[in-house]
DNA sequence: CCTTGACAAGTAACCGGTTTCACAGCAAGG
DNA sequence: CCTTGCTGTGAAACCGGTTACTTGTCAAGG
């Protein structure tokens, strides 16, 4: 069962070369000759040998791996953003590895040192860490993108998709409607998008137009939960954090009888698949995790092949216009 | 800024001791005096010393990395595993690699050798490729855990959620509530629990109940496309592969003026957080998820402290009754 | 004709740890 | 007093590659 590993210096001697010549052969960066090339590989295939990852690893420097700190991997919104970084690089031949913070503050710091580790380069979505943890991440020296969160200080690169002109404009789609009195769910208060939309609800400066914020919290649950007190403002109209807490507080809403968007109008935001699926079908903000995914990536490539960090590049998006909002009865 | 790294060598050179003690006192596993296990850690924390990874990897021949490959990581069933495995994984000091196939069979056997290379062992999350793809993998001698598949050949440790018994309990609730033509809407006919899904539904020989299959696909998509397909059976109850496929499906009626369930009842698989926040509310199948991951990390630990592989864990769930099923009219 | 340069290939140092083995010191046993 | 047996520690081999540096060959240039 155990059968000796097949190593570099088998083929080097089954081949009649030196080990450095299959190494470059296996590089492909250094010119052999065509010759000791195909008598290499016909060695390794007939050895059967395949590369150590780790002992390239070592000896170059580099692992051909990223990692990927995600707050909640129980978001839809992440994980169609993973898939799409991870189809980006694996075609750079790029590995990723996982982690969950759950949320959890804490967690960050020593995830990102753990990933770090093991990795060429960090890739945190929406971090919600303090700076100083960016920070000290940063001193390991190692590449570090950020999404979802604008970083001033630290000369960090980032991928950010502009929340604010599609949360206004998604406002302004209900006032349009006749909508007077608007609710806003809040998400994760920690959370760069969260500000960014509240920001622009508060930005929201239009006679006769009340917005009022609900703490909830970026989960279904909190969603259905907050149905009570959105119920008790009297609102026409609830523009939701994400897609998630509209989800839920259109469930919540059901249950209490209010039918959406006959009674109150809902919005969300990210448009995750589902958002298409429910009934009614969501009004909401479209997120390019597909832009993101991609932009993250390639400048995550840069930065690996030596770009300078602190680049910032900002997406833009708009609003989707589905059943959950009509007029005010 | 590119500050040398400082290691084992200078760490001993600075509490004047060998580099094989500073090894053993990070290793924590052979006894080092107590003396010396106080100098070397001092010296460490005062250089700043952290282990490297991949070294420690390459030499003790582990890397406390394990590969997780997923068919599609864009359904919710997949990620909630992968958050569980994710945890449990986590406190045992392991991290996870994870590659997806997007359901393609032919991507399988190069991503799972990728992600052995770089890790102790591989978790296979409902693989659809054949088994000589996994005996091939098996070959290279490190752990492999199977979910969602039944290996007989090959002495692989699986985890399986038993899915003949609630699948057939769940038509059996159709049945019961009065309806006699049934539709099934499959999924991706290569999958294991397609197949025990499909099984259960052809087991149910009721006199006066028709069980008729339509190709579907396994994604909202897909349901919702199957909505007209289902309508011309004349069928007042479906039973989809998964929750997605009845969400899409569910989608697809109500564009088509039919109610669910009023004029169809339909039900899904998986029990996936939305499930509950659907209008009507999914009935459905749960699937234990933090039981599944709980199950396979353990396992998978277990194989790679050298428990020897081929046992199988099945676990048992139960239909969830919910308010997309009703009698037919 | 001799030098210079380009290029192919080999030698050996190196990446940063782990682990086998040898050795020293000391307590217990004969 | 001399073995025997542990235990704690160090020296050095080793994990499996990469790469800086050296050497040798051969063609072009002076």
């Amino acid at each position: 069962m155990s059968t000796e590993r097949v190593t570099i210096r088998h083929v080097a001697h089954s081949a009649g070369v030196s080990v450095a010549t299959v190494s470059r052969v296996f590089a492909q960066s250094s010119s052999v000759s065509e010759e000791l090339t195909a008598r290499v590989l016909d060695a390794a295939r007939r050895l059967g040998y395949t590369p150590h990852a780790v002992a390239q690893s070592l000896a170059s420097g580099r692992t051909r791996v990223v990692g990927v700190l995600v707050p909640n991997l129980a978001n839809p919104y992440f994980y169609a953003l993973i898939k799409n970084m991870l189809h980006e690089a694996d075609r750079d031949g790029y590995r990723l590895i996982v982690a969950d913070s759950d949320e959890s503050l804490a967690a960050e710091p020593a995830l990102g040192m753990s990933l770090l580790g093991r990795s060429d380069g960090l890739i945190m979505l929406s971090p919600r860490c303090g700076s100083e943890v960016l920070k000290e991440l940063g001193l390991q020296g190692k590449p570090i993108m950020v999404v979802n969160r604008q970083i001033d200080e630290l000369g960090l690169s980032s991928v950010l998709l502009d929340n604010f002109t599609p949360m206004r404009q998604l406002a302004m789609h209900t006032v349009e409607l006749g909508h007077r009195h608007l609710v806003y769910l809040q998400g994760p208060v920690r959370s760069w998008q969260e500000k960014e939309r509240w920001r622009a609800m508060r930005s929201l400066r239009v006679p006769g137009v009340t917005v009022t914020p609900i703490r909830a919290g970026g989960t279904m649950e909190n969603g259905r939960a907050s149905a009570e007190r959105v119920l008790a403002t009297g609102c026409t109209a609830v523009l939701a954090h994400n897609d998630l807490t509209a989800i839920g507080l259109i469930a919540g809403l059901n249950e209490h009888g209010v039918s959406v968007p006959g009674d109150i109008s809902v919005t969300g935001f990210d448009d995750i698949p589902f958002a298409r699926f429910t009934s009614p079908a969501l009004t909401t903000v479209h997120s390019p995790q597909e832009d993101i995914g991609r932009a993250t990536w390639r400048m995550t490539a840069g930065l690996l092949h030596g770009d300078r960090p602190g680049a910032r590049t900002m997406l833009t998006t708009q609003p989707v216009i589905r059943a959950s909002t009509a007029p005010p009865k």
